[in-house]
DNA sequence: TCCTTTTGCGTACAGTGTACGAAGTTCGGG
DNA sequence: CCCGAACTTCGTACACTGTACGCAAAAGGA
């Protein structure tokens, strides 16, 4: 009954009315000066400052800057930059087109997953992103749907087909954080693993004092002769998959719906 | 041959010492005044800070209030922020001990998830921290040894036995954060799922227009009915775990060395 | 007692996100 | 044609961050 009954949350609808941006008439009450430039520059000067610099180092100022924009320009583009991060992860997101799931249901989640991988690999900061959920943009929703069409028809319950998607994901995110977590650190310190632990060895040997980890010291060991470092993350990543995609499709041809091979239905 | 020969990064040597405090012997080369409280308590009070209010409003302003000192007073027991979240993230990893590690495979991976599982409960800040790789102090250590404890004698290698650890500790950390960040999404917005839902279909459901995604309508309608909510963190832990297990578990009996159904070798 | 070491901490600086308001630009209506 | 309304741009300001620096006080060893 008042005047504005509902703006509940202004800033989520604006942000919701920018992610969608494409697929919306534009609103055209346009009577100051011409913008300087456009949303989707914004958006794509802060992916590219991210992809240089993670986002611990991401500021609204630097952004500006690679615009030739002054920083408080900049919102009247996006309202913030919680809500900027929100469209770079859309973005990011609808970058490269998703592949067509081909195949039986394994072949299928290795596709998303290896998708998802390479996402990770050229946008690292997406791990980075601290954020409750990602704002629903149409990129995130197209990728939901392509997950899901992955597992479509394999006979389990549409409530399992999002835990099946959940858990891939997850798991890939897993992944990409410990790949990057050793690039990092590598790239930091300068540092090989193998020169850090030389370093660091007299302090923690003298302190570890040799029995108390028996199963770490000789797996740390055949780590650290097989890899030349600490881990390889591109061997855990396929380890790893295999393992999760089999506990998955086990449980789909344990799943009484299940037609006999065929991961698509009538 | 400098006088100085290998300082190679004194704040990395500080702060290993620092994390091995307790099994070392006291520097007591104490010629000022007392100090006014302990390596630990701010440790402490760091962890409760997280506790209560999260990763990303931690500052070292708030610790040190919370202690009753100035500031720079918290840089005389610890070199810098990064490196005190590291001795928290050691103190909340070794506050409970672990669980012994009872019967067959499965059940000694469900005993570790569960641990974890409980930990992030605790401390979900633990999930909010964005570091290369965490120091390696004690309690981080006798982690490690016990996690590989859980499948050793299973006949796999021990690189395997790395990876499948890894992959444990990624999952659980994967379905936490989902756990965590939907807690957060209801709590910030004060709105269910649904209220939010209810709220901004109106603007969604104009710009998503029905036929274009049909699975996940349809899967979506399926949470939403059967969580009341967009998703049930719990129960996606559970699924994900029982088939992760799974996969682990068949590949272990696949394994060349195995030797027919004890976990445990002689 | 005096000197050296160490703690506590006030101040300062470079950085952050963003609220506010002034100035300039464009268009619609009269 | 012209003027006011609407809109963009952006300088300034504020509260906040981590932490470098230096000074005062405290304590032990000589």
């Amino acid at each position: 009954m008042a005047p504005e009954d509902a703006p509940v949350d202004a800033t989520a609808d604006r942000t919701l009315a920018l992610l969608w941006r494409h697929k919306l008439p534009e609103p055209t009450g346009s009577r100051g000066p011409k913008q300087k430039t456009t949303v989707d520059a914004v958006v794509a000067s802060g992916i590219a400052l991210a992809d240089d610099e993670g986002l611990e180092t991401f500021s609204m100022r630097k952004v500006a800057d690679r615009l030739g924009i002054g920083v408080m320009s900049v919102y009247t583009y996006v309202p913030g930059r919680e809500e900027l991060i929100g469209l770079m992860i859309d973005q990011a997101t609808g970058e490269k087109p998703h592949p067509a799931l081909e195949g039986n249901l394994p072949a299928r989640l290795e596709i998303v997953a290896h998708h998802l991988w390479d996402e990770y690999g050229r946008h690292p900061w997406l791990l980075q992103v601290d954020t409750s959920r990602p704002w629903l943009g149409p990129n995130i929703a197209d990728r939901y749907e392509w997950e899901l069409s992955a597992v479509e028809g394999s006979g389990i319950s549409d409530i399992e087909m999002d835990q099946v998607v959940t858990l891939i994901a997850g798991f890939v995110a897993s992944a990409a954080r410990s790949a990057r977590d050793a690039k990092r650190t590598a790239e930091r310190s300068g540092l090989s693993d193998e020169a850090w632990w030389a370093i660091n060895a007299p302090l923690l040997e003298r302190v570890m004092d040799g029995a108390d980890y028996p199963i770490s010291g000789r797996v740390g060991q055949a780590s650290g002769e097989a890899y030349n470092a600490a881990s390889n993350p591109q061997l855990a990543f396929r380890f790893g998959l295999a393992r999760v995609i089999d506990g998955i499709v086990s449980f789909v041809e344990a799943s009484p719906a299940h037609d006999s091979g065929d991961p698509r239905s009538a």
